[in-house]
DNA sequence: ACATTGACCTGGGAGC
DNA sequence: TGCTCCCAGGTCAATG
């Protein structure tokens, strides 16, 4: 389910639900995540309050007065409000119950999702120490990103989804992109002009902040921490469209492969 | 330093 | 109906 604007949903969702609360118990049935959920976990965090619930790239941070939990949805992951603990299904893997009477589910059927807790810092955190620049700040825009791709003989594509160089850009997104931005993903980083990645970084924003507004998109299984529906899906120009019109100028959209990951895009719009 | 590939998992849909 | 194959929103770790 989630890229970036998923995430923030999810969190803008369960924010009002957690912060300043307690966690008065946790319930791990399942710790074979992406990484395994730590042994102690369930006894590290029972009653503690969660200060602030933060966003770090695609990383929830559950700031306590400990430590922080970190929490990622992977690919199939979801975080819902629960008013009771009825019904676990076979992917409900972890409840963090509130001492509001609310209960935090995580569901994760594909497990590529992690519950990670922190004591230190967690800009030194391994996973999170060498992530980039948010897509929605400042500090991404076309200086930067010119700068970064200089010498990049790699497909612009790949390059815009390394969370070393921007993060929170994932398939959709970067498909949706490249196409607002006229550039053909299969073309060389650093070939691109400043102009064009002043273009790119205006089109990342503006597909992000768009999906943010709708609620995230609704692809599959996501549903936004109340369990209603996003509704993002029916704005995509290319993701998804194979051999159907391009929405600018008629060809067909086209589909490659690149990194194991399906590109879609128009070869008249989108030029090398 | 950079680029590419495999790996982690399950479920759903297409095709036979 | 049921089997097999392929695909899926992420991203780390290992390999050239």
């Amino acid at each position: 389910m989630p890229e970036l604007p998923e995430v923030e949903t999810t969190r803008r969702g369960i924010q009002p639900y957690v912060e300043g609360n307690t966690i008065s118990k946790m319930v791990v049935r399942h710790r074979g995540l992406r990484w395994p959920v730590p042994e102690q976990l369930e006894a590290i965090v029972k009653d503690q309050r969660v200060t602030k619930v933060e966003r770090r790239a695609k990383y929830l941070l559950f700031r306590c007065d400990k430590g922080t939990l970190i929490l990622h949805l992977g690919m199939s992951g979801r975080l819902r409000v629960l008013d009771n603990d009825h019904n676990i299904g076979k992917h409900d893997h972890v409840d963090i119950y509130i001492n509001n009477g609310h209960v935090l589910r995580f569901t994760d059927p594909r497990r590529f999702g992690a519950v990670l807790w922190t004591e230190a810092d967690t800009d030194t955190h391994q996973l999170i120490a060498h992530l980039g620049p948010e897509p929605l700040a400042d500090l991404f825009n076309a200086d930067y990103l010119y700068q970064k791709a200089k010498g990049r003989s790699g497909n612009i594509k790949s390059f815009i989804m390394n969370g070393e160089i921007v993060v929170g850009v994932g398939n959709i997104y970067a498909n949706e992109a490249l196409f607002l931005a006229g550039i053909h993903p299969a073309k060389a980083a650093g070939k691109i002009s400043k102009a064009k990645m002043a273009e790119l970084v205006e089109a990342i924003k503006l597909v992000l902040n768009r999906a943010l507004l709708a609620g995230g998109t609704t692809l599959r299984d996501f549903r936004k921490s109340d369990g209603k529906p996003g509704y993002f899906a029916q704005e995509l120009n290319v993701y998804g469209r194979e051999n159907e019109p391009c929405l600018r100028c008629q060809a067909p959209i086209n589909c490659i492969r690149q990194a194991q990951r399906a590109t879609y895009f128009c070869k008249q719009c989108q030029r090398r």
